[in-house]
DNA sequence: ACCTATTCATAAGA
DNA sequence: TTCTTATGAATAGGT
């Protein structure tokens, strides 16, 4: 399809077959996955190549795919695959269950304003409060939790200040000479609310103490 | 891919996504093919839509490629697909059906606001966006049919304006003698535009005649 | 459904 | 197989 025109048929030199092959399927697979994406459809695509090389790619999972595949195709041609006795009586199950997810699927667009036609002025007006009620107790669910979020971290704040007092304090107390120099008061100080200091200084030595306060 | 490049995420627009639905998998089903005919290869090709339709293509029977890709898959993993008695299969769709349906119910639950405790933060503000637009969309449907509505019965109201008008018009017209005592000028008066009164007035009778302004 | 400016896919060739 | 490139095909947005 580009330097020239070519002729839909089978390639008849088989390293140029290969060639397009390896081509044509990458443009397929792709042209598949871009589908799904754009789209929101489910997807299977099953190749083999003519030395019996299996390609495939599916939106879903392959076997999800291909299973839908034949509910649809059993009501709609019961040709193409076997209906044996069991089969047939295990269809009225599956009618029962394909109906509810028919009418889930169409609650579900509608909920997310889609497919809204059908719909008269009333039960507009109905759905309207429906996903009124569901936007608020989102926001709600949202908002508290952001609320419990800077609850918890303004808890941790005050830990940490408390903490911090707790050392100056210790600082003042200390020997004015050793006080004199603290080119890095804090040099392993840890950031969040890790375990709090050990006990037990050695105040024998109290600047070495001070230099390295997680002797553990 | 063209006019503008496009970005590969799900189409916002509804109408939108179903056009290039349509196009795409058109082009999709054409590529399929050549690839099956220029390369001697044996395709499957199955496609859902959004809203549950089937689309399919196969090179040979859909049957017998799939059937090929479960013989090669249990090869190289045996893990994908279980074995091939049919009743398996039938529990295997039950499994399917009622997943779906699960996981449907549980995303309507979500878009009406119960069970949320599940989701973090993120979740919440993406469900929070699905539904706000969701909403939008009710909305707007709603607000339009009203505007219809409204303008229906302003445009009646006219026609009704413009027929009172002619009536009144018609009265000036009319000799004193008649116009001097109208204790129920327009006695069955039809309100909208129902059928014309009956035909063969006696025209000797002016006074009938006119309050029957439409003997035509 | 049709149109068309663009982007994309790809046949040949290296 | 991969890269390049000229060109045919597909298609997004519009009508």
């Amino acid at each position: 399809m580009t330097r020239q025109r070519i002729e839909i048929k089978k390639i008849a030199n088989t390293a140029a077959r290969q060639v397009t092959f390896s081509k044509r399927r990458r443009g397929l697979f792709k042209k598949a996955h871009e589908l799904s994406t754009l789209c929101d459809a489910e997807i299977a695509l099953i190749v083999f190549s003519a030395t019996g090389k299996l390609f495939k790619y599916s939106s879903t999972s392959m076997r999800q795919v291909i299973e839908r595949r034949r509910l649809q195709s059993e009501r709609i041609d019961g040709l193409e695959d076997a209906p044996s006795v069991e089969l047939q009586l295990e269809s009225a199950t599956h009618s029962v269950l394909s109906k509810e997810i028919a009418e889930k699927t169409q609650e579900l667009r509608q909920l997310r304003g889609e497919d809204l036609q059908g719909l008269n002025l009333d039960q507009l007006k109905q759905l309207e409060k429906l996903v009124q009620g569901g936007l608020s107790q989102v926001t709600e669910t949202k908002d508290e939790r952001f609320l419990k979020e800077i609850s918890t971290l303004e808890k941790k704040g005050e830990e940490l200040k408390e903490e911090n007092l707790i050392l100056k304090q210790q600082m003042e107390n200390l020997p004015l000479v050793v006080r004199g120099q603290p080119s890095e008061p804090f040099p392993h100080l840890h950031k969040s609310g890790g375990p709090p200091p050990p006990q037990g200084y050695n105040t024998s030595d109290i600047s070495l103490t001070l230099g390295l306060p997680f002797p553990n």
